[in-house]
DNA sequence: GGTAGACCTGGACGC
DNA sequence: GCGTCCAGGTCTACC
């Protein structure tokens, strides 16, 4: 039998808003529905128990400040609060963007910072991964596979369920190439509990100590750190990729080399600090939506 | 410290 | 349909 679980949203908060703001959610095992003007959308997600089941999610916000959570399966009352903090963290409910806000009168006219992430900061890792040096279309269809192949129940495969997987079959089945080795490894190293994640989530470590530790970790460099940096929660590092250039190039008209449109970027967004890449998302996001339409209307983002 | 080339895949393009 | 070229971020070897 189905459980309904609620949840109090922070005011302000639009699911629509929190779950299309960033590219994760078209990427599996996530899934959003537009349901039209009225309810807006429904967004359809497995998550995790204590005891690892899968069980899947719908969540809407039926009326301002209440999330509803419907599950496909029974849900045990001492699995409440687990559940609910995957859907916490997912949709950044305890974080304040208050500070932003104030600078950034546009975003906060747009409900626009709380930016999806995963119930996991392993998944966002394997996800930063699947997103560096490859189209956007070749980051759904790999995230998409590996949820097929490892993934229990077609959930983004755990940390154990991946360390079992090989080399070939991480490049046969999910095409992720070259980055089959350097999956396998973070999987295999955080499973084994060689890698603790739990070290990066600590909010008293310094941002430059968690980008060192981050760049350590193989197949994740400049760019894949600053993106899994504002996973954590921490804002002030840009993810300087080729959008990032392009973008200055067509909307700011700057030119010069990479090196040079990198420091103009961070100078542009210097006022914002520590929220720099809030501020620099909620642009490249506008823009993005300018041309092609509201994103929550959307089931998939075309880039 | 800076730079070139390799790593893989899929899409675009020409034939 | 086939072959070629290109885009994408990181790593490694080399200067």
């Amino acid at each position: 039998m189905p459980s309904t679980l609620t949840l109090q949203t922070p005011p302000n908060f639009c699911l629509a808003r929190a779950v299309c703001s960033y590219g994760y959610f078209a990427l599996a095992p996530n899934q959003w529905q537009y349901t039209g003007p009225k309810r807006c959308g429904t967004f359809h997600r497995p998550l995790k128990t204590t005891d690892n089941q899968t069980i899947h999610t719908i969540i809407t916000q039926p009326v301002p400040r209440k999330l509803l959570v419907k599950t496909a399966q029974s849900l045990p009352r001492s699995q409440h609060t687990h559940i609910k903090s995957q859907i916490n963290r997912m949709l950044r409910l305890d974080e304040s963007f208050t500070q932003y806000h104030r600078l950034a009168k546009t975003a906060a006219r747009d409900k626009f910072a709380r930016l999806l992430r995963s119930p996991t900061l392993f998944e966002d890792i394997i996800k930063t991964m699947t997103s560096c040096n490859v189209a956007w279309s070749g980051t759904i269809r790999m995230n998409q596979r590996l949820c097929e192949h490892f993934g229990a129940d077609n959930d983004f495969p755990t940390p154990a369920e991946l360390a079992k997987a090989t080399i070939p079959q991480l490049k046969n089945k999910c095409k992720v190439g070259y980055r089959a080795q350097r999956i396998l490894k973070f999987a295999r190293d955080v499973h084994s509990g060689k890698l603790d994640l739990t070290q990066f989530q600590n909010p008293k470590t310094p941002t430059d100590q968690l980008h060192d530790a981050l760049i350590k970790i193989h197949g994740i460099g400049p760019y894949a750190a600053a993106n899994i940096l504002q996973h954590l929660g921490r804002y002030d590092r840009l993810p300087i990729d080729s959008e990032t250039i392009r973008h200055f190039k067509t909307v700011h008209n700057t030119t010069g080399s990479i090196t040079q449109i990198t420091r103009a970027a961070q100078k542009h967004y210097a006022a914002y600090h520590p929220n720099q890449f809030l501020a620099y998302w909620h642009e490249l996001w506008s823009a993005y939506e300018k041309k092609s339409g509201p994103t929550y209307k959307k089931s998939t983002l075309i880039l």
